[in-house]
DNA sequence: TTTATAATAATAGTAATACTATTATAAATA
DNA sequence: TATTTATAATAGTATTACTATTATTATAAA
């Protein structure tokens, strides 16, 4: 049985559905593929074209420009990951070890899994580590809020904030432990291979002790208050 | 007395000394104000020749690009921002209350000090919060880092990770810690105006919520190694 | 004082980027 | 078969990110 993760994606991200046809898979797939292997700033529409044997007016007649296809990307991929921690702590009741799961899923560099898309997730995880930021760090941040453009990030982060509620109903900043584990799963990731010195991981290298450091900081927060 | 704070900069950010003439501290002066009007994305040289009254070319003297010009302004800032800690916990014995202070001034808003420079560093504290990540979420920065473009950043971490460990000598993650700090109290600030879903501070919008989540973050997880 | 030389500035480009408008082709429906 | 309609390909343009060349000014040696 083929498992298909069918993400519905906010309507106003796309000029049309690159999931419903070949052509918008491939912008996708090898978009994925590109901005890994360039970096966000050196991608382009026209690279992408010539990468997928199309012209660069056809991309454009999917995405507006490359910023709407990083935030579309970065969409998918908190909604995947939602839909992950969703469905990996199903059966988990202690809320604690519902965290721990969580922490591990972000921190835990993705294997792709082939069979359910043409986006490798793996790929996508380490974009979202070094360009994702870029998503939202923007002028235009107010308007694509207003469009929900961000929707499946605060989701998620709406999600570990419930958790962390319920591991410690008196703890005052739940939303704001949240984001601050997503965001460090991430940046301390970027750190450890590209700045090492600003982590405590450089040596090693091991993602088990980022996973490590983020426990230590979201329990002994919650157990003191 | 007019204090000058005269901050060294790595001659390898840049083809001229901005602060060896008047273009050159003009590009700095209406580079600020301009990347903080329009967002680094929308700025270019042109743009900022035009605001100065001088030609692109004129600014491709002193830069080489305009990455190289955040780049140095990052530089700057964290550079400042040691010199201001270090200045302002200079009196200060007890570790603990070093490290209170440092996270009020790494959250604090800052006044711009018109006397000292030509750089606004009210403004430049913004532009760092929403830009200035940038300055090290590219391809390029193992080059950069390389070229110690982040040293700065790095002297500035090393710095808290060396007051954390005066607190808490036991305690396993003073680099991390002290990068998420830093981190945090900018992106807990970007959060609260623009996402503020993601904190628990959106209704309020007041700082000092910032720094109070951040000391119990910080002195938690200190307190219980 | 004149002239060489070096430093700086202004002008005028170019290749690439980020799009858009127009035309052509194929598919679907009347 | 004719006619919409959808999609794709072609050919543009304005802007960006630079660079090369020429002009000017300042400094120093003859």
């Amino acid at each position: 049985m083929k498992l298909q993760v069918q993400i519905e994606m906010n309507e106003a991200l796309f000029l049309r559905n690159p999931e419903s046809s070949e052509l918008g898979k491939n912008i996708l797939k090898h978009g994925v593929q590109l901005i890994h292997k360039t970096g966000f700033e050196a991608f382009t529409f026209k690279k992408l074209a010539e990468d997928i044997g199309t012209t660069e007016a056809g991309i454009y007649r999917y995405f507006e420009n490359k910023h709407k296809l990083l935030v579309y990307l970065a969409a998918w991929y908190w909604a995947w990951l939602e839909f992950q921690i969703i469905f990996q702590t199903n059966n988990i009741k202690d809320p604690t070890k519902r965290l721990k799961k969580i922490i591990n899923l972000l921190a835990k560099s993705v294997e792709d899994d082939e069979q359910t898309s043409h986006i490798n997730e793996s790929l996508l995880h380490q974009i979202i580590i070094s360009e994702g930021s870029k998503a939202y760090l923007t002028k235009q941040v107010g308007e694509d809020n207003k469009q929900h453009f961000f929707k499946p990030y605060k989701d998620l982060c709406s999600v570990i904030a419930c958790i962390i509620s319920e591991c410690s109903p008196k703890y005052k900043y739940p939303k704001s432990l949240a984001s601050t584990i997503i965001e460090m799963a991430h940046f301390q990731n970027f750190f450890m291979y590209n700045l090492p010195s600003l982590t405590d991981f450089g040596k090693s290298k091991e993602e088990s002790k980022i996973i490590a450091f983020l426990n230590d900081l979201v329990f002994t927060s919650l157990k003191n208050s």
